[in-house]
DNA sequence: GGTGATAAGTTATCAGTGATAGATTATCGT
DNA sequence: ACGATAATCTATCACTGATAACTTATCACC
């Protein structure tokens, strides 16, 4: 079975942006079949309809498509947490539900949050140099909505912690742990993975409200 | 600055388990400063003072060679987690302390930890065909002795849970979140340490036991 | 309608990657 | 001394991300 090598046709003049789009989109489908680092330029640049090289007219290099992806899915991860703020209320049932929206977005979103928050600086510090750390400010940015949640939680006396800054950070690292797990050891005998999130959630709200 | 290139010399002729030992000291040596991703096969030969392709007399492929330090990191853990059960008792407080034994792990040991838990071991997902799943047995037996320690308090009728092995897992992932975070984002504006890993396990602790 | 500028895209090529084939050398038991 | 073989080398492969240099379509303008 060959290849189909279908080339798309040439862009008029100022639509350089519209072809840009057509490799995001191209991208992000392969993206979401196989790991990031398994799909070379070369298969993008086949799915998007032009020469590999000429990918590079749009990027400059492979990790700036892929932090451009990134960037782009925290935006959605943004919007998820504004619309779960618009009926919120310093309630248990709620803080289960911005817990659920955190996790959700991780396994939904695996590479994305795999480059914001599991990725080393220190190891590969590269990527963040050459992506100026903006796929990580923007899950930070993101994340800003949960803090404000907890903070909201401390002041109806709803929290055992007395400090919420470090409650925020315990519930993070809470957060991740599971959804990095998940993203990087999928292999891993897991109970059911429904009841594997529905307790870790409980045992969070357990663990931070009274 | 030329690289040395300083060629180890060749072993006796039953010696070759000892050039497989220096080549995974080199090699761990080298993960714990870049990626493994970042690091080749090329620089752990130069490291380890013989030629590329000897490499792959000891270990079938690159994977194979870090499954193998996945597995010695496992067992380390292994060792821990069994010594601290020699005056194991199903109380919070021993509680708390195997909490700490895990995280006091990742930190003294951040290398091996980083090749056990964080570290995204192939570029595709057919990682633990290759490997034969080796890894994942050795972290299952490391996971054993925690499983058998929540058990313990299940048992006793201290845990909130109904299911231990869920649990288990809950916890695990809620221990591995703060110390992946701590070893990956150190620079991140975190409370003071201490008082975050205490209150961590404290927050573990109300939301497992009773 | 030709003309030059330039956006959009090409082919050819580079150094570096993991991995393999086949020859070579040192060490062993006999 | 000799054959066997463990240990290791050089040479090479297909593929990767990336670059250089060239071509071609489209545009504004006289």
């Amino acid at each position: 079975m060959k290849s189909p090598q279908v080339r798309s046709p040439r862009k008029p003049k100022g639509q350089g942006a519209e072809r840009r789009e057509e490799i995001l989109d191209a991208a992000l489908k392969l993206f979401s079949a196989r790991d990031v680092h398994a799909v070379s330029t070369r298969q993008i640049a086949e799915a998007a309809g032009i020469s590999q090289p000429a990918l590079y007219a749009y990027f400059a290099t492979k990790d700036d498509l892929i932090a451009e992806l990134c960037v782009r899915a925290f935006a959605t991860l943004s919007a998820r947490m504004a619309a779960g703020k618009a009926d919120w209320t310093p309630t248990p049932a709620a803080f289960d539900k911005a817990m659920r929206v955190y996790i959700d977005f991780g396994l939904e979103q695996p590479d994305a949050y795999r480059v914001a928050f599991m990725i080393e600086k220190s190891h590969d510090g590269a990527f963040h140099a050459r992506t100026g750390g903006r796929p990580m400010a923007a899950g930070i940015e993101a994340f800003q909505a949960f803090v404000a949640m907890i903070a909201d939680l401390h002041a109806a006396g709803l929290t055992h912690d007395d400090d919420p800054l470090r409650l925020t950070q315990t519930l993070w690292a809470g957060l991740h742990g599971l959804t990095s797990l998940l993203i990087a050891r999928p292999e891993f005998p897991w109970v059911e993975r429904e009841a594997l999130i529905g307790g870790h959630v409980a045992m969070l709200r357990r663990g931070a409200l009274k």
